[in-house]
DNA sequence: CTGTTAGCGCCTTCAG
DNA sequence: CTGAAGGCGCTAACAG
């Protein structure tokens, strides 16, 4: 474990001298630089991390505050966050929230960021006002991905608009009945995104000038499994929707597995659409209004990274180009596989292509 | 953002005994203890953990490494993992190690190791001679999980006990013609488990007199999509198995997914029989041999606390109880439900409860 | 049981 | 463009 000083000694230069060639900073003369990192590589010198920290007061670790680990749309985000980062020589520290149940979590503690990370980057997490007070003593640099932190850079899709998207293309196949499921119970601490989802849908609803009836809006918790058992009643009904918004793709599945235990057979007696395109959604072919997450992982960690290097020397990315006012939204997209077909009796104008593409 | 000396002399002490009370280390005296935590407190001081690492040498930081994080097993170990960590006041450094290519990976460098954690745990990652050196060289403690680092610490499952379990349970209902979907391409670096798998899988049939066609064999990466795609043919052909061993849950699913559309039912017509226990199994019905990831990583971070902690004074977790020779396995366990049953005209001695329990 | 003090390894003015 | 030197905030002997 060499240091500063065994680099400086070999190279025949002051520490300051390597200090600088080695981080890119200033100007340093060529051929100094070159015997310097020259010097460095033979010696296997690596900085200290906690030195170069505890000195210049950055860490470049940035912290990322998640919910859950174990979905795949939090998975999906941290992945792609952490390559873009390490891209830039910055580091991961997770910080994942999740409780014993999923309508409670942990707090965010001053153990956990203070003098830890330079920055933060939430994945749909409402920030709590003690929190928020936290991060803005400890002057952190924070973007949120999904549910908003005030005064912060937010990266988000439209989620009115996706299951407006979803609505659109049910409604476009005859269907008049059609259900929702995903209402999230009202002590569920991240409501912002499953609220904005439902208002679509009502608005949609409304647009197309279908009736909503209550009884085929279904809450559960944000689970394959939960919504399995919280539409089982919908599929006993006499009056059942012959359509389906499901809140995400998870949720979907959990209506296409109870439907079919239900003797229901998708799309020829339910139609559903998802919202996410979960990895298996293709295979299970689902109708899905897609959302890119590796896009939003991406451009939240080079918004973090373009506020944290621009006032320094280093060359940081340069802010997401369709960003407007501090807030990025990530365009959604339709997918039609064959979960959904048009309603029976219907008469559609233009009889969409239900065939899958070939398998890519 | 006060420091350890703006609580000593508030306290009126030393900022070695500030030190020494905060940390609950060596002899301090109750009533002396008290007021430090009660400046501390007064204060919101949190000591600088980069001073504290400088210092000490140590990080309270453990690095996770991961040749994934977007497949369900790794994002549960490493939830697992960094719960347990906390708990002890430790953080986690996420290394996800996957590169464009699932067959290719990248390396672990010094840059991401050296003085920055005190520990590795690695999630089936098969370390390649370089790395081995490196940590090796830094003297860092790792544990794995899955694919075994040589002369550390293994928590595990029985994969080949795990097959068996699988064609067990299909022979006794009377199957004789039974398929694996999962073997890996030759390339792949991870191979170690699917390898124990298969192997289990050929070990069984042959024990259970059963001939084994390596038609029926099919390779292909670990996920859905992929198993989907290479086991079309497999429901074209005459001579198709009644039944199938998937190396995990996800590749269960792509054949479940498949085999309906090549209008083959389930299970009347095919048994699937999958490992994990995936989120979803549950709801998709599937016959699986459950392993407990959660356990699996709770096991591994109290494994490495325990070495970690056990030089110091500080309390530290015991090793896991059932941990002989630096390896514990994890029992895995048959979890029946509708993707299996008995082979058509077959003598069943032991006619198996193809009901589904009460929903949990 | 408590205080003093010398680093830990690097960054960053400030001179030159 | 380069060197000298003072911290950054804490820990860990070593005395007392």
């Amino acid at each position: 474990m060499s240091t500063i000083s065994d680099v400086a000694r070999a190279a025949g230069v002051s520490v300051a001298t390597v200090s600088r060639a080695l981080r890119g900073v200033s100007t340093v003369n060529a051929a100094t630089r070159a015997r310097v990192l020259r010097a460095a590589d033979d010696l296997d010198y690596v900085a200290s991390p906690t030195a170069a920290s505890l000195a210049s007061g950055r860490t470049r670790v940035i912290g990322i505050v998640t919910p859950f680990l174990t979905r795949w749309f939090f998975a999906t985000a941290v992945s792609a966050i952490e390559k873009t980062l390490r891209e830039y020589g910055y580091h991961v520290l997770l910080i994942d929230l999740e409780a014993d149940s999923h309508l409670e979590r942990r707090a965010l503690t001053s153990q956990m960021l203070s003098k830890r990370v330079d920055g933060l980057i939430t994945l749909n997490v409402p920030l709590r006002p003690g929190e928020l007070a936290l991060i803005e003593k400890l002057t952190l640099p924070v973007v949120a991905i999904g549910n908003p932190v005030p005064g912060h850079p937010l990266i988000h899709i439209d989620d009115a608009g996706a299951a407006r998207q979803a609505v659109d293309h049910l409604a476009g196949l005859g269907h008049t009945k059609i259900g929702y499921v995903g209402a999230v119970p009202a002590n569920a601490e991240h409501r912002l995104v499953p609220w904005g989802r439902l208002t679509g849908f009502r608005d949609a609803m409304r647009e197309h000038g279908l009736v909503l009836n209550s009884e085929w809006v279904i809450t559960c918790d944000w689970t394959a499994q939960g919504a399995a058992k919280q539409s089982t009643a919908l599929f006993l009904r006499d009056d059942a929707p012959t359509a389906i918004v499901a809140a995400s793709d998870e949720i979907a599945i959990g209506v296409m597995a109870i439907a079919a235990q239900s003797d229901y057979r998708v799309p020829q007696d339910l139609s559903i659409v998802g919202v996410d395109n979960y990895v298996l959604s293709d295979v299970l072919k689902l109708t899905t209004v897609r959302q890119d997450v590796i896009a939003q992982g991406r451009a939240a960690a080079d918004t973090l990274l373009h506020i944290l290097l621009s006032p320094t020397e280093e060359p940081g990315p340069d802010l997401p180009a369709d960003m407007v006012d501090n807030v990025l939204t990530v365009p959604t997209e339709l997918i039609t596989r064959r979960t959904t077909s048009p309603a029976r009796g219907a008469f559609v104008e233009a009889p969409p292509l239900l065939t899958t593409p070939a398998d890519r």
